[in-house]
Order: C-alpha cells, then sequence, then structure tokens
DNA sequence: TCAATTACGTTAACACTGTTAAGATATGGG
DNA sequence: CCCATATCTTAACAGTGTTAACGTAATTGA
C-alpha cells in the first residue's frame, strides 16, 4: 500500500544539501540573495521540488538559523572554556564571544536578531535560551563566589546581553566610526574594542562616587 | 525653451502626499506592505509616476525615514525637557524617551534601525547624529554638574544607547516574556519597564564592593 | 499665433520573487 | 502484475521593483 518507501536516510541528506546551499547562499549575499530559485539552482534541481522537503522558505530558514544556533552555541561554549566558573573574566568572555560571533557570522547574526520579523522567537523555543542560559549560570557562579553583587542572576545576565547586543546592533545600523566627536575622542570603531571601552563603565557604574548612595534613595523616589 | 516650467510648490505639495501615503502603509503593515505599487494605489496614479518624484523606492523610503527622525527628535526633545540640564534625572529621561519612542512607533523603530540593510548609515549623517547629540550633552552636562563620574561623555552616551537599544532590540527579536525563570524572577515583560529596572545596575554597577577597586586592576591586566 | 520643448502620466513589459496546480516518471508492496 | 505514491518537472499566478515607449498638456521663444 506504502509503495517508493520514503528512506529516511535519504530524505535528511537530501535535506541537508538544501539546507547547506541555502546557508552558503545566505553567507555570500545576505538574506537579500536566499531565494528559492536560487537555492535549488545551487542544490541542480527546481525551486518547486524544495516544497517537497520544507513546508515553505520560512521552514526553510528555520532550519538555517539551527546552524546558526549551533555554531553561536560553539562560540560561547569556548569563550566560557577559558576561564573558571565564577570568575569575573568568565562573565567577561561571554561577552566577547557575543561579539566575535556577530562580527565572523556577519549574515548568521543579522538573520537570528533581525528586527524586521514580525512574530519574534521565544527565548524558550530557542536552543540554550539564545545563550543566556550560560551566561546567567556564569553570572550566578559569580555571585556565589562573591565577585559579583548579589542581585537577581535573571537580571543580570539579561543587563550584560542587552549591553553587548546593543553594542553590535548600533555597529551595524550605523556607522559610529564616521563620527567625528567619536573620532576626536578615541572612540574605538568596532565593536569589540567598543565593548571592551565600556567595561569600566559596566563593572564599576557611571555615577560619581560621592554621589552614590544618596542618589540612588533620589532615583527610587522619582522612577 | 523650458516650457511646463515645474511648480516646486505643486511637486512639493505631490511628493509630500507620495510620503505620507508611504508613511501610513508602513505604519498600518510593516514594511512588506509598503511596495510602489501599493503607495501609487493610495495616492491616486500609476506605480511608474512615482519615478518622476524619487529616483527608485530606496530614495523614497529614504524621505519616510526623514518623518521618522522627525518624531525621533520631538520624543527625545520632549524628554530632555522633563528635567533640568546637569540632572542624572535628564540622562535618565532621554533613555525612557528612547523606548517610548520605539514601542509607540514600531515600525517606524524598526526601519530607522534595521540591522538587514548592507550599507549603514553614517551617524554624522542623521539630524543630530541619531538622537546621540543629545544625550552627549546631557552626560557632559552632568558630569560638569559633578553628579556623574568624570570620564568621556561621548563614550558613557554610547555606552547608555548601547542599554536602551540593546534592551528594545531584544525585545523585537525575542520574547523574553515568555521565559519561565524570567516570569518565576518577576523579569519585566516590556522593554521600559525591563530598562527600568536595569537602571540600578547601570548607575551603581554590577560588582561586589569589596572587590571593586582591586578587580579594576586584575581586569585591566586581563583585557 | 505657431511650433517646439518638456513635465507629467499612462500602459506594457522584463526580470525577479514565493507558491500552487497539474502532469510525468519511477519504484516498491499487495 | 499493477497501482499507489514519492519525487520531480513545467506552467502558471500574483506579487515585487524598474525601464521603455508613448501620449497629453502646457508654456515659452520665435
Amino acid at each position: 500500500m506504502t509503495p517508493r518507501v520514503v528512506d529516511p536516510e535519504r530524505t535528511a541528506e537530501v535535506e541537508g544539501r538544501i539546507i547547506e546551499a541555502a546557508r552558503d547562499l545566505l553567507a555570500e549575499g545576505g538574506l537579500a540573495s536566499l531565494s528559492m530559485r536560487q537555492v535549488a539552482d545551487r542544490v541542480g534541481t527546481s525551486a518547486t521540488a524544495l516544497y517537497h522537503y520544507f513546508e515553505n522558505k520560512e521552514d526553510l530558514v528555520r532550519r538555517v538559523l539551527g546552524l546558526a544556533f549551533e555554531r553561536f552555541g560553539e562560540y560561547l561554549g569556548r569563550a566560557a572554556d577559558l576561564h573558571p566558573r565564577g570568575s569575573l573574566e568568565r562573565v567577561h568572555a561571554l561577552g566577547e564571544g557575543y561579539l566575535q560571533f556577530a562580527t565572523e557570522n556577519d549574515a548568521y547574526f543579522r538573520m537570528l536578531f533581525s528586527i524586521q520579523r514580525e512574530d519574534p522567537r521565544a527565548l524558550e523555543d530557542l536552543p540554550e535560551g539564545g545563550g543566556l542560559d550560560l551566561l546567567r549560570q556564569a553570572v550566578e557562579d559569580a555571585i556565589e563566589a562573591g565577585v559579583m553583587r548579589s542581585t537577581s542572576p535573571d537580571l543580570v545576565a539579561l543587563y550584560l546581553w542587552s549591553v553587548a547586543h546593543g553594542v553590535m546592533t548600533i555597529s551595524l545600523a550605523c556607522r559610529i566610526e564616521e563620527c567625528h566627536e567619536a573620532n576626536a575622542t578615541g572612540i574605538p570603531s568596532t565593536p569589540i574594542e567598543l565593548f571592551r571601552s565600556f567595561q569600566t563603565l559596566v563593572w564599576d557604574g557611571i555615577k560619581a562616587p560621592a554621589e552614590r548612595s544618596a542618589l540612588v534613595a533620589d532615583r527610587r523616589g522619582v522612577v
């Protein structure tokens, strides 16, 4: 009753070749050049054949995103392994790994954290919470080790992610290196260097030491 | 020799109607529904007629971005006017104004700070440096008033922008409110509230007070 | 006044895009 | 064997940005 039974191996192999072709196109020419017909050309089939393996383009893109998250996880993992648990360096390295991944995998990053998509993805659906888990754990370890202020690890992780992500996305959207003020004051041009020069602010805070405790009380009243 | 001489007034009026139609389409259905033909339908002409007023779609979009930056500037200006120069509140209000603009002008924000575009815009070309000028000045005033640590105002402004921008873009790309850890630990769901809960970290820093000065020295050696 | 030049707008068309429908081919199980 | 079905093809549709060719109206110099 079920002739030409599906061969899961072969299907997976073909799917893999399609995904890799899409991945290559994405890396070469960005999202703009990732079209069903171009992918099909690379694979050597017609565009409509792809619809036997993927529901639609969004489905195919989702699979490519799988590869992207895989590499993303590798970067973060390598960065974390550089320093022992509980160290501030480990937390900081995760930030650097984040920016390194974004820099060396431009098309992946743009795709992963695109703002254009109408339906944002849930963090839970992402592998390892989109890398947030690793950061959260590193923060928690650092807090337990006593080298970080004892606050909510979730909040701190989200904050650090925001800084790294903000630096990267601003750099991708604007050319801050052409800002004359930035040039005059020696603001670094690459996202990673910019992120590094933020570190003092991140770790120490930007408020004048003399005003610290008093103004915290003020702010609570205002906000 | 030059018959049917162009009427600058009329031309500007028609251009204005086209831009407004494009702006409305953008606000209603996002960038996806901003097509030359749909814009032309709203204006009541054919799509090709638009090419008499704009070089191409990118050109038209650029003009719509002008409106977006205009409103962006209004938000930041209103936010700054809430508090006197030299106050920390003024700096903080600019951050809130940033997120308020992004929240209330979703399509504008997505377009202004899209990551997909291949050629990032220079900060210098943006009106008021993309809002950075206002922030920079507020920081400089606060430093002179003695309520902020005396560092490079440019660096601090860029840092604060990164935090606000990071919070917003992460919120637009991911649904952090569906993260069970976030829910369990009471992480706020809206970008503005999340930004507010970062304030303590932003102002005070996240390092354990006891380790502060010693680890700063350490970090310099590491980084 | 006449003719020429030019702004403005039209329709047709091209090369793309994602996607569906219909048909061809081959293959394996009853 | 035969038929159901997996796989793949071509054709087609609706949409996109954009260019070409054309028509019309208006103004200005002669």
